[in-house]
RNA sequence: GCCGGCAUGUCGGAAUGGCAGACGAGGAAGACUCAAAAUCUUUUGAUGGCAACAUCGUGUGGGUUCAAGUCCCACUGCCGGCACCA
């Protein structure tokens, strides 16, 4: 009998081995392989068994790409600028560039328990001057190229972390981190101009092999919206309201018109008899907070005592003030066509407005209109020459004759807007941009970079909307690069998102100083071939990072314009009873212990088994025991077999290449809890027999990516002296893998009533004959239908 | 409200339209043991039956097919995204 199974002593061993001795280097002569691991941000809670899910499956994924004789691209760092490192630090009473360091280390301890293939060397961190000297150096660029503009805008605010939020980081009007109510707040604040981007944002998606949700989502989020601009010209004045429309083809069913109570000539607008009104109601749509404003269940709007000219039919239409209408979207006002809109039809039904149907259902008319109409299908009526048009044809080509006309023109929309890019904290890449009196906004010259981030003693953020650096006098007075005169630096800081949006493609050259990254390595290395993490990232980073990479290969950086060709989403661990691991729920498995009781390889595969990887898991104890009595069954199935000499059987040949095969498919497929199935089933059926060598080397090689330490330790053991990572991932001989006789279930009336036993290659009429035998009993003299699917299942159909 | 996804034993889950419930957990019985743990063996969807076996069974109702967990239609429930974007 084998010694049992002692996992520290086989997982030690191998670390240390493996340190000295990597199984993943470059040699120059393969290809390269980039999988890549979304990078953590250092929490001072450290990792939970949940975080390691994705590493576990990157780390399957790269040693098995390794064993496909490619050089893999693994590697690993630190998202440790923003908020939660920030608020960890004002916490505990620590500066953050202390508590940063104390959570790196710690987290870096629990990542190296995973026994991966990363490369420490390509390890970096987000708050290493030397790396984010690049996350200015690109906004520098960015803001050469017109990408980067400071705007005065009504702005998220977070009261609770003292900052302005993206809109991407505002979740039912709650902060996306902490769900304090978010507020709006008048404040200059430095945008880039994603918006710039949004047509290749979203025509790119097409060719991504991503998943379609992350693809959908990210579709939405840009929302294009094809219509027109529309001219209204207003009463008995010079000036014309502009409304975007994505439904032209209604034009002459437009009734009234709304302005956004913070459109430019809403105060104007007002006549004596309504100023009052307008006035106030203006006022009190400033003080509504985005939750008001978005819960609110009835329609509220004022009269303005103007019209407007319909410009297609020349009528009169009454302009409202409402809050319903986003100042941010369009051109903050729009005509209604309460026929067929339902806002506008509440709105028409509340405050008593004409209702004018121009397009029939079914045909015709409808009496006594209960809700809006609002399909773009049917005749067009009450619409003078356009009657008897349909509306599907005219919508698209509505565009063009008011175009025509003179008093519009095809427009397209997006819902994405600009990213608001700064943040009123301290833990954070200092923006490089220096405010001259004369000069107006300079960018650093790229020579001083990095503006080095000052180690201040008190970084708790201020109520007034201004970064805690500018209290610090002798960091913000400077001069100005261009002319020299006294002059104030930015005190505002980049968002957490700055250093992810690009980090991926520093890895492969992290320690140059001379660019973001070489370009040569950049063609070489780049971009990633799988990208491994949460969903949680679908709109922001994801769309962050393709939004930077598209800048950097339009300005020469790189070669490519998307940086991640493949993506998967992994599934949460929850905890036991279902619920998200919290640590106030105190449900957090920790990693440490499950590594302590059960070892590294049993933790690894306990990970993928739980459950399809792309779906949430709850955790659950005695599932860890069953993949690790498992592992021992393994170890000893391979030590008690090693030195038997059995002979290597047709029917081992074929379990062994059977099991090729399955593991092949099912890892491509990433079908990663179904592999380990295949183990166990395998096992459990070789524990009956005695094995030769060949199978079990082919064992320990197929389970080398899973259990890395035992395969490695079983594969010394069974007498080699090279890593079992050198060897080829074997190939499954289809021809081996038959087998060479077949049960036949057989069913009468598609119920299955016998099994036969045929020989693999029996025709047809012996098969029918035998399973008609089989089934005597039960047919009658009509059989209607005899089906024989070919090695699967006979059905005979009787009357 | 709109747009996605999912629904299978006691539990996690498995099934290119072809034997539903692989694999694991849990339960039950047995072996070993003074005993327990560990380990090993057997068993484990429901109902009826001593049994062979039969009938039912993949959220609900219908449909296509020789054959449906899988495809189509309608519905219910849960999860996720968006949410006055004109």
């Amino acid at each position: 009998m084998a010694e049992p199974y002692n996992h520290a002593q086989v997982e030690d061993k191998w670390t240390k081995i493996w340190e000295e001795h990597p199984v993943n280097v470059n040699d120059g002569k393969r290809p390269k392989y980039y999988c890549l691991d979304m990078f953590p941000y250092p929490s001072g809670a450290g990792l939970h068994v949940g975080h390691w899910r994705g590493y576990v499956i990157s780390d399957v994924w790269s040693r098995y790409k390794l064993m496909n004789g490619y050089y893999v691209i693994h590697p690993m760092g630190w998202d440790a600028f923003g908020l939660p490192a920030e608020n960890y630090a004002i916490k505990t009473g620590q500066h953050p560039s202390i508590s940063t360091q104390k959570n790196i280390d710690n987290i870096r301890r629990q990542v190296k328990q995973i026994g991966a293939i990363y490369d420490w060397d390509m390890e970096l961190n987000t708050t290493d001057p030397k790396f984010y000297k690049w996350s200015q150096w690109i906004f520098v660029q960015l803001f050469k190229k017109g990408l980067a503009y400071e705007k005065e805008m009504p702005l998220n605010w977070c009261p609770s972390c003292k900052a302005v939020l993206a809109n991407e980081e505002v979740v039912d009007g709650k902060c996306e981190r902490c769900h304090s109510e978010v507020t709006k707040k008048n404040l200059r604040q430095w945008m880039l101009k994603i918006t710039a981007y949004a047509d290749r944002l979203l025509d790119d998606l097409d060719a991504l092999d991503w998943p379609e949700k992350v693809k959908k989502m990210q579709t939405d989020w840009i929302g294009r919206s094809y219509g027109a601009e529309v001219d209204f010209p207003v009463e008995n004045r010079d000036e014309k309201i502009t409304v975007y429309t994505t439904r032209p083809d209604t034009l002459h069913g437009a009734t009234f018109m709304v302005l956004a109570p913070e459109h430019d000539l809403a105060k104007s607008l007002a006549t004596d008899d309504q100023r009052d009104a307008v006035e106030k109601y203006i006022a009190e749509a400033a003080n509504k907070s985005n939750v008001d404003r978005m819960q609110a269940k009835e329609k509220t709007g004022v009269f303005t005592g103007s019209y407007a000219i319909n410009p297609l039919n020349g009528n009169k239409v009454p302009i409202w003030l409402s809050d319903y209408v986003l100042a941010d979207y369009g051109t903050g006002a729009i005509m209604c066509v309460p026929a067929h809109d339902d806002r506008d039809f509440a709105f028409a039904k509340k405050f008593d407005l004409p209702i004018v149907q121009v397009i029939a259902k079914d045909g015709k008319e409808i009496e006594n209109m209960e809700e809006a109409y609002t399909e773009a299908a049917g005749t067009m009526i009450n619409s003078g020459e356009w009657n008897g048009m349909e509306s599907a044809v005219l919508k698209k080509e509505a565009p063009h004759i008011v175009e025509e006309k003179g008093f519009g023109r095809a427009k397209k929309n997006y819902k994405l807007r600009d990213w608001v890019f700064s943040r009123q904290r301290y833990w954070g890449e200092p923006i490089p941009i220096i405010h001259c009196p004369k000069c107006g906004a300079v960018p650093v010259p790229e020579k001083d970079l990095p503006v080095v981030l000052p180690n201040v003693e008190s970084y708790q953020p201020t109520d007034t909307g201004e970064s805690p650096l500018a209290a610090m006098d002798e960091w913000v007075n400077t001069t100005c690069p261009c002319c020299g005169a006294p002059a104030k630096r930015e005190t505002n800081t980049m968002p957490q998102w700055a250093g992810s949006s690009w980090y991926f493609l520093r890895y492969v050259d992290a320690h140059n100083n001379d660019a973001l990254v070489d370009r040569e390595k950049a063609d070489k290395y780049l971009p990633v071939d799988m990208y491994i993490g949460g969903v949680e990232h679908a709109v922001l980073h994801l769309l962050y990072s393709r939004f930077w990479t598209m800048f950097l290969h339009d300005i020469g950086a790189v070669d490519f314009d998307e940086p991640f060709k493949k993506l998967f989403n992994q599934g949460m661990i929850l905890g036991p009873k279902g619920v998200k691991m919290s640590k106030s729920l105190g449900n957090v498995v920790s990693p440490d212990d499950m590594i302590d009781n059960y070892g590294c390889d049993t933790l690894r595969m306990y990970e993928l088994f739980i459950g399809p990887p792309q779906q949430d898991s709850a955790w659950d104890d005695s599932g860890i025991e069953g993949v690790y009595r498992f592992l021992c069954k393994v170890w000893n199935l391979v030590l008690d077999n090693k030195d038997k000499n059995a002979a290597e059987t047709k029917d081992l040949i074929r379990l062994r290449h059977q099991l090729i095969d399955t593991v092949t498919t099912r890892l491509q497929g990433f079908n990663l809890n179904t592999v380990v199935s295949a183990f166990m089933e395998f096992n459990n059926k070789l524990s009956k027999m005695d094995v030769d060598k060949k199978t079990l080397e082919a064992y320990v090689t197929l389970l080398a990516p899973f259990a890395p330490h035992m395969a490695e330790e079983l594969w010394q053991q069974l007498g080699h002296d090279t890593s079992v990572f050198k060897e080829k991932w074997p190939e499954a001989d289809k021809a081996a893998m038959q087998e060479d006789t077949l049960e036949i279930p057989v069913q009468v009336n598609g119920k299955i009533r016998a099994t036969v036993s045929v020989a693999a290659d029996a025709g047809k009429d012996e098969v029918l004959a035998l399973a008609k035998e089989a089934v005597k009993d039960r047919l009658t003299d009509n059989i209607v239908k005899e089906i024989y699917v070919p090695k699967k299942i006979v059905n005979i159909v009787v009357k």
